[in-house]
DNA sequence: AGCGGGACCTGTGGGC
DNA sequence: TGCCCACAGGTCCCGC
């Protein structure tokens, strides 16, 4: 489900609810939910949320120990995948069936809350990390630039040799954040065909590529994201961008810009649409 | 290098 | 109505 504009969007509806919250116990409900790699989740207790944020499609939140004479920093990172949902409870209600780990928050100015992770295919991970484990996780460590902060010149470097542009967009450690819906909208707003080889692009064109990631993105990140099926963001609202779908999902359907018939194909394993005629093979 | 296929999982929607 | 199959927003791993 999730990619940049949905994180994105939980992490700025979710901010002002846990900002400066003490987390007082949690309930690990499914053991899979945690990545192999991380601290116990009984290192929380205690710990506060300094703030929230995003890096690709991770969510981050940044914790430090309450005493001030021996401050640690920790980092709790939740990858939501294909059908992970993050939401605050007021009180107790009780576990959804695919509740896999629930945390106790306790306010700045006193009462409690839950926070819940669920996830319906359980391919979401949570990971409780200090600096350094952070740094050795492979996926962090190799994640590449922002979307927003990419030069045209770094966008352009990244994309080399043979393999489908998509494949590029796809690839986390290109650009951190694109999933299958973006990197097929985007690919149409820059009118470029999904299998170009990745290192062909001319200078304009990456200018062009660069252009409408950002544009794509953005107008995704203000309709707060797309919902297709599962997602919602941290107060269970929807997002809105799939009604500006121009190619995903649309396979078959006419090419809104131009009317030609959008085509339907697979690389490396994914759906992928295009319109033939707004992305020509040259 | 990069692709196809499978694995990890559950839910949904379409076809019959 | 019900059953079966294909497919789903993501990543990782293996073999070719």
């Amino acid at each position: 489900m999730p990619e940049l504009p949905e994180v994105e969007t939980v992490a700025r509806s979710l901010a002002p609810h846990v900002h400066g919250c003490r987390f007082v116990d949690f309930d690990l409900l499914r053991q899979s939910a945690l990545q192999p790699s991380s601290l116990p989740l009984s290192r929380l207790r205690g710990m506060k949320i300094s703030a929230l944020s995003r890096r690709g499609k991770l969510l981050v939140f940044s914790l430090r120990s309450g005493d001030a004479a021996e401050q640690t920093a920790l980092s709790l990172v939740i990858h939501l995948r294909m059908t992970g949902r993050i939401f605050t409870r007021e009180a107790n209600e009780g576990l959804g069936k695919h509740t896999r780990c629930v945390f106790s928050l306790e306010k700045p100015v006193g009462g409690n809350f839950q926070l819940f992770f669920d996830d319906a295919r359980t391919f979401g991970k949570v990971l409780l990390a200090d600096s350094q484990i952070l740094a050795s996780w492979p996926f962090w460590r190799d994640m590449g630039p922002e979307p927003f902060d990419v030069t045209i010149e770094a966008l352009h470097k990244a994309l080399t040799g043979r393999r489908p542009l998509k494949s590029s967009l796809l690839d986390q450690s290109v650009l951190a954040g694109i999933g299958n819906i973006y990197a097929d909208e985007t690919l149409f707003a820059a009118r470029l065909h999904p299998l170009r080889q990745s290192g062909s692009l001319t200078f304009p064109e990456v200018q062009n590529l660069h252009d409408a990631i950002r544009s794509v993105l953005m107008d995704a990140i203000a309709q707060k994201g797309s919902s297709i099926r599962d997602y919602r963001d941290a107060e269970g609202r929807q997002g809105s961008f799939q009604n500006f779908f121009m190619v995903y999902g649309r396979g078959g359907k006419n090419c809104k810009k131009c009317g030609a018939a959008l085509e339907k194909i697979r690389i490396g394993g994914r759906a992928t649409v295009f319109c033939p005629v707004c992305q020509p093979v040259l």
